[in-house]
DNA sequence: CCCAGTCGACGAAGACTTTCGTATTTTCAG
DNA sequence: CTGAAAATACGAAAGTCTTCGTCGACTGGG
């Protein structure tokens, strides 16, 4: 049974593409491939499969009136982030942001400029709330 | 080529049957099933197949002894929140929790208490850094 | 114009997930 | 002890993801 198409979540791979064109912005898939080379053996026909799936997919644009074709994430970073985390939350946390917070925020060290953001967000949040 | 393992990472429908466990502690696959069912429709046997592979996998335990079996989570709910967490923010944060914590917050409204407990561990935080 | 190298489409293999149907084993009421 | 019902194991189908080889089309230098 198929199962039913969630909007925007990429896959592992997809997401590492992604990563580069929104770094990047617009990219050939050579330019893509050689960024993603770096840390990992992979070719270039890889690459270019699966940015042609993530273009049917509609993850990502692409002019094909140029040559190399460029590329382009469809979704700025922050809305497909947001559609990530709304995933885990559904699947692992019970719909509950605030636990998911506590444990991203134990995870690794966070800087004190990002603790600050965190901080000023949480006021927003708390004046809001009437 | 196989993929390289990863550590804790349940799948989806793993992830589902985790849950139940971590709410009801030990159960049978009936128990599970029952739970399950109630959202979506699917076969006592598929949620076994599921507990079988988890089982290899060493996300769940089980008694053998007893009939029918019972089985429980193999790490509790934190620890395999915190490999989710660990894995989202290397894919798509470029391991930065900050902004994550971000995106969770402003993704759904949060109860004031876990308002409150974020800022207390935000101060644990902003101390602890030496 | 021609060839070599680049680019892009396509298909297919192999791994993993999810789903069950079916077969086997175990239990227990009678 | 025995047969039916419950529990468990097994295997296979269908879908997705990732990977790449190959082939035809296009392009630029000679």
């Amino acid at each position: 049974m198929p199962r039913q198409p969630s909007p925007k979540k990429p896959t592992e791979a997809e997401c590492a593409i992604l990563d580069v064109l929104w770094d990047r912005g617009n990219s050939t898939v050579r330019e893509v491939h050689e960024v993603l080379a770096r840390r990992q053996d992979i070719g270039l026909t890889t690459v270019l499969k699966l940015m042609q799936i993530m273009t049917t997919k509609g993850l990502v644009e692409r002019d094909t009136e140029v040559r190399p074709q460029v590329f382009w994430a469809a979704q700025p970073r922050g809305q497909t982030q947001k559609a990530l985390v709304r995933d885990l939350l559904d699947r692992a946390f019970r719909g509950s942001p605030g636990s998911l917070v506590l444990q991203a925020l134990s995870l690794r060290k966070t800087s004190p400029e990002e603790l600050e953001q965190i901080r000023a967000l949480l006021d927003e949040l708390e004046e809001g709330r009437d």
